[in-house]
Parts: structure tokens; C-alpha cells; sequence
DNA sequence: ATCTCCCGCCAATCA
DNA sequence: TGATTGGCGGGAGAT
């Protein structure tokens, strides 16, 4: 009687006589009457949609209605709708939404199996989202006109009307006769098709590796493209044939045997039962020179949201993005043989490529300069690191590249922002201005302007994934969409992210770069996920992605386009940044019950202090982006992120509606960081590690980091005094009430080193160093648990010396900064066995 | 006879 | 090594 199981068909049974009076009187019934079967059927379902089970109340009728339901009644179809049922069309971002396929399994009664039938498909049409293991997200309705959309422009641009064209005009012949099957399509037809891939929408991205390093993922593209077919024929009409014949051109392989187009047409009825239940199609009969075949035809949403630019852009970005991580691999690491491999060369290559990373790590693990417990006055750059940073660079470059079709230049010599987004979102103003608040010791150290720190996304490394690649990543707090979603967050909370953040990614990667890029490793980030929400534990598990992904799609889709634009070759490619969120965010706790951030973040230091104060000066940047009201939230922004606190939290406070004057809508509540703040204009951007060499060159002395952060900075004092002057920020004194609990002032934030910012009313922006953002960063590095989950002592890090950035090489090449050593806090190197 | 598509084996992956 | 995912196709109900 396992409630997973599909119950056993009537003669599997237990030998109850089945043949009761009432038994039969009800067979009889259902057999004259659909109606009164599927009646009778839910009448057998309870209130949840779950079949009653009960082998001491309805075995009789159980067994009556098993032996009576058809096969109908237990089509994927049906399945699909009694678990549309149970979730809303538009779910609240905000709720729970997320979907156990244990519980949905059991309630429905099915196996598991027909439950990723189900969730294939609407995975294909972002209704839903792989969140973790044995999870996924509901997203409803929300995001499917958006899909629609691209769906509809991939389809275009894949030319599938007129492939369907062609196959209709074709005379009887047979699917699998290979001449008709030649001339069937163009070569550019082909080359359109070649790749199958999923059409990935900008916020709602599979979760897990499994399913993006899977190269199956047939049903998943095979629901979309069939979806396409709809969206791009004219008579939204498709038959079974058609689609299966232009679904199996896609796999040559498929084409010699009418076995593999059997199996497609089943995959297609799978897929129609489930968009049939979804109210997007209908089954109809076409009549062709072949007389009657089965059909189906679109009645979904006939008007799709306008295609904008950011829509294209959306699309464009998942459509290349893989062409972006496949080139950057090839390009990286040449594989010559997959240059043109149908279907999955992306899968190839990034194998390659993470051998290669891997052996980079080793080498970096195992380089002798590598782990060094005292930062050495100078820095000896690395060769291993070096190598990194240049490949980073280098795929930095290559995306720039190749996405920067679109409006994104590089600036060659300093810009080392990876571009823009490529699309002019309005949540994405470029040229807006903004402040851009340097770090003081920048500030001192600098003429303003000619190194602007801004950036919504800074280039970093990325440490070796298991399956993963090197490549940029470009780390955008703006991550912290749903901001005002967000709780805020405690003291504890603040710590406790910090200490969570865990992975032998991050502790490995942790010193090869701008450390801290580990932090926020898709693994790390997938483990932990994974942790919380695996265990039963519903309320830790809710706090994950979804929320924070559903709260503010929009951005979430801004963010990830972009991040997206840039990634390297991952092939999980997810937005590392985005990662963090589900840390730092949601934490849990009462809106209002929380004590202010500056609080908290007092808090948090004076632990902090106690806890890192042994580690030499560098430390993790911690980025706390404070914004007005409910925006209470936190940001926490491990060592080397350059905090790109800009849109971020303004965006989602006003979403697009300021495009035009970003600035205004600036949080209430910032802390500059010295990497912090970062307008487009200035075109300038500096890694962390940058602003490491800054320090350094300052104060040679590695110990001396901090201090001498301390000593070159500019009276933050003043600089806020000079910023309230110019509108930006508000006074923070008399905006910061005295914590009442003690707690010190803001200004003791200043006394660290660290600027407080409290955005006053917004102002027209400054052009030479106006950062649209402003971030709160501490020098400290917090310590990274071990994957186990032990906190690191502090002196478990070492600091090892690396190069400049990962695109220190293009700023040396473009003359305008020497490669200078930087040194970075590391975490003792372990050689994980798990990452070789 | 053909259309539909349920069902569950089992391989690939993941944890 | 067990669990999760999901490709796949046999084969049986539906038409």
C-alpha cells in the first residue's frame, strides 16, 4: 500500500471479493457513463486531489474504480491537471511556492517517474523550476506570456515555419526515407537546428547540475520546440507528424529508424497531454494527402507581450550564452574535435574545459608560492594564478565580445567591465548618472575618476567547479533584487552567512583569486541549498531561490541577463552572484522585529573583530546595502566582490520607473565600500584585487592593509559630510537613531574604516565618481566554513600573493596599471579530492 | 489496424 | 552506494 506506488490493478490485488452488489452496481454505472465515472473518480479524490486509499473504508471501491478507470483516467493529462489544481496560476512571490515532488507524488498518488513527466514539461515553460534535489518552484502562469515570447522568436529564428512548410509540402513520403529527408531541409535550415537546447529564461534557470550538465534534456526541448511549431505556423496548427518529423531532424540519428520516430511521437503525446491540460492546446485532426492525422492546436495566448528589447535580449542572452561559454572554451581550451558537434558540443567541450581547470587548480593547489601564511611584502605573482587570471581575462574578453553585439564596448585598455547589458533595459540605464563614492583610501590614493569603482559586475574568477570552468563571473549585488521581500536581517543572521557559505570550491578558490569569488560557487551555493532543503525543513527551504527570484522577476531577469551575457563557459551557467542571495537574504525573522542595520552590523563587526582581527588586513568586502524602509536587508559580500550595490536595491524598490534617474532611487541606507558604488560612464572598473594594489602600493606592507586603509582614507567623516552636501546621502547621525540596545553608533563604522552612507533624497548624480550604489565594506575577510560546516579559525587562511585580477593582464597590456601583487586572504589549501 | 500513451526498466547522475 | 532523474520502448487500451 505505498502511497508512492501506482496502486495495483484490480486482479494484483489482495483477493477481497471485488464483486459486491455495490461494486458492480457501480461498474455498471461508470461503464455507461464517463461523466458519472470521472464523478465517481473524484469522488474518490479527496480534497486534496489525492485518491482515496483507504484499504479498510474503499478497498471495495478502490479496487472497483481501479478496475473501473480507464486509461484515461489515468492519462499524464489528467495527472497534470490534478497537480494544476493544487497550485495557483499566479502564485504570490513572496508564499512558499515551492513544490516537493515526494509529496506531490505521494498525494497524487502517482510515481514519481510520471511526476518529471509533468515537471519537464512545465519546466519548459518556466512554470516551474528545479530549485533542488527532489524540489522545484512554482511559478504559475507568471512568466509564461514572457516565455511564449521567446519561444516564439527562437522559433522564428530557427526557422521552423518553414520547415513545417516544407514537410507538408512534401509528397507521401515516409519519414525515414532518407532522400526526401535530404532535400527536406535547407542547409541553413539545418544549421538553424543544430543545436537542441533549452530556451532559458532570464530568472528561472535550472537549479541543478543534473539537469544542466544532463545532455538529455528531450523533453524539456522537445516541449519547447513543439511549443515553438504552435507559435510560428500560421494556422496554429501542428500535427504529430510534422512536429515528430522536424523534432527528429534535430537527431540524425533518429532518422534511419522508424523505432526513434515511434519514440518521439510518444515523447509528443506526453508533451500534448500535458500542454492539453494546460489549456495551450487542443486535439484536432488535420487532413492532408495522407488522409486524417492527428493534430493538435494552439489555444494558448495568441498575444504575447510586446517583444521589447528586453525581451530580445532575454532570449538572445540564453541563446548565447551557451555560444559564449562553447566559444570561450574552445577558444581557451581548444578542442578541436567538437568545434562542430551537433547537438551538445557545449557538454564536450566544458569537460575539456573542466580538466583543464582542474589541473589549473592543482597546480595553483599545489603551487609552492601558493599557500603562504604571511603575506609577503611583495608579491610574487604566481605563475599558476597568473595563468588563471589570464584565462578569466581572456574569457572576459571573448564574452565582451561576443556579446557585445550588443551595445556593450569594451573599453579596452581599463574597462574591464564586462559590458553592459547588452539590452537597453530600462532597469539597466547605462548612462545614468550616479555617484560614485570610491573607497577613501581610493579616493586619497587616486584622482578621482581615474580609477572608477564602479561596476554592477565585476569579473572574478571563478574557482573550478566539478563540471565547471573557469570563467568570469561577474558579481552583481543587485542580486539583492527582492529587497524589499527580504526580512532584515539579523546580527546573527549576518554571521551566520558568513560562516555558511561553504564548499571545498570556495575554500579552494578562496586563494586563487579575488577570494571570496568561491564563496558564492554554484556548488557551494547547490550544497547548501540542497542542505536546507532537503531535511524537512520547509521553512529554511522556502527561503531559498524562489523567493527571492519571484519576489523581483524583473530583476531577476535584468540580473540575470546580464550575468548571463558574461558567463563564461559554464555549463551550469548560473549567475554565481544570484547564488548568494538565498545566504544573505531571507532571513528569517519578523519584518519589524529585527534591529537596524546598523546595528546589526555593529554587531557583526564587533564579532567580526574579535573573530579575524588576528588576520593581516585583508579581509572580506562586506557590502551592506541599506535601503529605506522595508528594504531593510543586508548584503554581505564576501572578500574580493566588488559590490555592485547599484541598481540593485533601487531597482526593486523602483523598479524601471526611474530609469532616467537611477540616483534618486538609491537605497536609503548604504555603505561605501572602496569597490563599491560604480557608474557605467566612467567606464573604468577596478577588481577587488585592484583595490588591493591600490592599498598595497600605498602600504607595502601586507599587515598594514587595513591600517593603512585607515590612514590613507579620507575622514569618512568628511566624505559623508561632502556627500549629504551634494544630496546623496543623507545625515547619518540624525537618520541613524542611537541604537538603543548599546549598540554603536554609525559612526563607529567609520572609526572601521568603512563609510556610512545614508541616501538622503536622491540626487542628480555626479559624473566623475558617482556610483549608483553604495555599499558598506569592511576589510575583514569573514571566515568561511569548511565544507563540513566547521568555521575556520582565522588562522587557517593564508594570504597568498595573486595576480592583480583576473584581468590584471589586459589592464597591464592596455599601459595603464603594472601588474602588482595582491595579496589575499586564503584559506589553507586543501587538495580536495572531491574537486580532482 | 492504428492511435495513444501508460508503465516501469534501467542508465546516467547526483549526493 | 543509494537516491534521483528521466530516456526509452514494450505493449495494451482506445478508437
Amino acid at each position: 500500500m505505498g502511497p508512492v506506488t501506482t496502486p495495483k490493478k484490480g486482479r494484483e490485488r489482495a483477493c477481497v471479493d471485488p464483486w459486491t452488489p455495490t461494486s458492480n452496481l457501480k461498474m455498471l454505472i461508470s461503464a455507461a457513463s464517463p461523466e458519472i465515472r470521472n464523478r465517481e473518480k473524484e469522488l474518490c479524490t479527496n480534497s486534496q486531489g489525492q485518491t482515496v486509499l483507504d484499504p479498510s473504508q474503499d478497498l471495495e471501491t478502490e479496487e472497483d474504480t481501479e478496475r473501473i478507470i480507464s486509461r484515461k483516467e489515468k492519462s499524464l493529462g489528467l495527472l497534470c491537471h490534478k497537480f494544476l489544481a493544487r497550485y495557483p496560476d499566479h502564485p504570490n512571490p513572496d508564499v512558499n511556492n515551492n513544490i516537493c515532488l515526494d509529496d506531490v507524488a505521494t498525494e497524487l498518488s502517482v510515481e514519481r517517474r510520471r511526476i518529471y513527466d509533468i515537471m519537464n514539461v512545465l519546466e519548459s515553460l518556466h512554470m516551474v523550476s528545479r530549485s533542488a534535489k527532489n524540489r522545484y518552484a512554482w511559478h504559475g502562469r507568471s512568466k509564461l506570456a514572457q516565455t511564449l515570447s521567446i519561444l516564439k522568436q527562437v522559433g522564428e529564428e530557427q526557422k521552423y515555419s518553414q520547415q513545417m512548410l516544407n514537410i507538408r509540402q512534401r509528397p507521401t513520403e515516409n519519414i525515414f526515407d532518407c532522400d526526401s529527408k535530404e532535400n527536406e531541409m535547407t542547409e541553413e535550415e539545418e544549421e538553424a537546428q543544430k543545436e537542441l537546447f533549452f530556451v532559458e529564461l532570464p530568472g528561472v534557470e535550472f537549479r541543478a547540475a543534473s539537469v544542466n550538465s544532463r545532455k538529455d534534456k528531450s523533453l524539456r526541448v522537445m516541449s519547447q520546440k513543439f511549443i515553438m511549431l504552435f507559435l510560428v505556423s500560421d494556422p496554429r496548427v501542428v500535427s504529430l507528424d510534422v512536429a515528430a518529423k522536424i523534432l527528429i531532424g534535430e537527431d540524425q540519428d533518429a532518422y534511419q529508424d522508424e523505432n526513434k520516430y515511434k519514440t518521439k511521437v510518444r515523447r509528443l503525446y506526453d508533451i500534448a497531454n500535458v500542454l492539453r491540460s494546460l489549456k495551450l492546446i487542443e486535439k484536432v485532426h488535420v487532413n492532408d494527402l495522407r488522409g486524417k492525422k492527428p493534430a493538435f492546436k494552439w489555444v494558448g495566448p495568441e498575444e504575447f507581450p510586446p517583444v521589447e528589447d528586453l525581451e530580445t535580449s532575454k532570449k538572445r542572452v540564453a541563446l548565447q550564452s551557451r555560444a559564449s561559454a562553447e566559444n570561450c572554451a574552445k577558444n581557451l581550451f581548444s578542442s578541436p574535435n567538437n568545434n562542430n558537434k551537433r547537438g551538445f558540443t557545449r557538454h564536450a567541450s566544458l569537460i575539456k574545459l573542466a580538466k583543464s581547470i582542474q589541473d589549473d587548480r592543482r597546480k595553483i593547489n599545489s603551487a609552492p608560492s601558493s599557500p603562504v601564511k604571511i603575506l609577503p611584502k611583495q608579491c610574487c605573482v604566481g605563475d599558476v594564478p597568473n595563468k588563471m587570471a589570464q584565462l578569466a581575462a581572456i574569457c572576459k574578453i571573448q564574452l565582451d565580445q561576443e556579446s557585445g553585439s550588443k551595445a556593450e564596448i569594451i573599453q579596452p585598455p581599463v574597462r574591464l567591465k564586462p559590458a553592459d547589458p547588452p539590452q537597453p533595459s530600462p532597469l539597466s540605464p547605462a548612462p545614468e548618472p550616479s555617484v560614485c563614492l570610491a573607497h577613501p583610501t581610493l579616493l586619497s590614493a587616486q584622482p578621482p575618476g581615474s580609477v572608477a569603482l564602479c561596476s554592477p559586475l565585476i569579473p572574478v574568477l571563478l574557482p573550478p567547479q566539478q563540471e565547471g570552468a573557469p570563467c568570469p563571473v561577474y558579481l552583481c549585488s543587485s542580486l539583492r533584487t527582492n529587497a524589499a521581500s527580504r526580512p532584515p536581517p539579523t546580527s546573527l543572521a549576518v554571521r551566520s552567512m558568513t560562516f555558511e557559505e561553504k564548499g571545498e570550491a570556495a575554500a579552494g578558490a578562496r586563494g586563487q583569486l579575488v577570494s571570496g569569488v568561491s564563496d558564492v560557487s554554484p556548488v557551494a551555493l547547490k550544497r547548501l541549498n540542497s542542505e536546507l532543503t532537503s531535511e524537512s525543513c520547509p521553512s529554511k527551504a522556502k527561503r531559498v531561490d524562489p523567493n527571492f527570484k519571484d519576489t523581483s522577476p524583473k530583476l531577476g531577469h535584468i540580473l540575470q541577463v546580464r550575468l548571463k551575457a558574461r558567463r563564461g563557459a559554464q555549463l551550469t551557467s548560473r549567475p554565481r552572484a544570484l547564488h548568494l542571495d538565498p545566504e544573505f537574504v531571507n532571513t528569517p525573522g519578523p519584518a519589524g522585529a529585527n534591529p537596524p542595520i546598523e546595528q546589526c552590523l555593529e554587531v557583526f563587526l564587533d564579532k567580526e573583530d574579535k573573530t579575524s582581527e588576528s588576520e593581516a588586513g585583508l579581509g572580506p568586502i562586506r557590502a551592506v546595502p541599506l535601503t529605506p524602509g522595508q528594504f531593510h536587508t543586508e548584503t554581505l559580500v564576501p572578500a574580493g566582490y566588488l559590490i555592485p550595490i547599484s541598481q540593485q536595491s533601487f531597482i526593486a524598490y523602483k523598479e524601471i520607473q526611474s530609469s532616467g534617474e537611477n540616483c534618486r532611487a538609491s537605497p536609503s541606507n548604504i555603505f561605501q565600500t572602496p569597490t563599491a558604488g560604480s557608474r557605467p560612464c566612467p567606464a573604468q572598473e577596478v577588481t577587488p584585487t585592484s583595490l588591493r594594489l591600490h592599498k598595497l602600493t600605498a602600504t607595502p606592507s601586507p599587515l598594514g592593509v587595513q591600517q593603512a586603509h585607515r590612514l590613507h582614507s579620507p575622514s569618512p567623516a568628511i566624505l559623508n559630510f561632502t556627500l549629504q552636501n551634494l544630496g546623496l546621502i543623507s545625515n547619518p547621525v540624525a537618520q541613524t537613531p542611537e541604537p538603543p540596545n548599546g549598540l554603536p553608533s554609525p559612526l563607529s563604522l567609520q572609526q572601521r574604516g568603512m563609510l556610512f552612507i545614508k541616501p538622503g533624497s536622491p540626487v542628480p548624480v555626479h559624473q566623475a565618481a558617482s556610483p549608483q550604489q553604495v555599499a558598506f565594506i569592511s576589510l575583514q575577510q569573514p571566515l568561511m566554513t569548511t565544507p563540513k560546516g566547521t568555521a575556520l579559525h582565522p588562522h587557517t587562511f593564508f594570504h597568498t600573493p595573486v595576480p592583480l585580477s583576473p584581468l590584471a593582464a589586459v589592464v597591464t597590456s592596455a599601459g595603464h596599471a603594472a601588474p602588482k601583487p595582491v595579496y589575499i586572504p586564503q584559506r589553507k589549501l586543501d587538495v580536495t579530492t572531491e574537486e580532482s
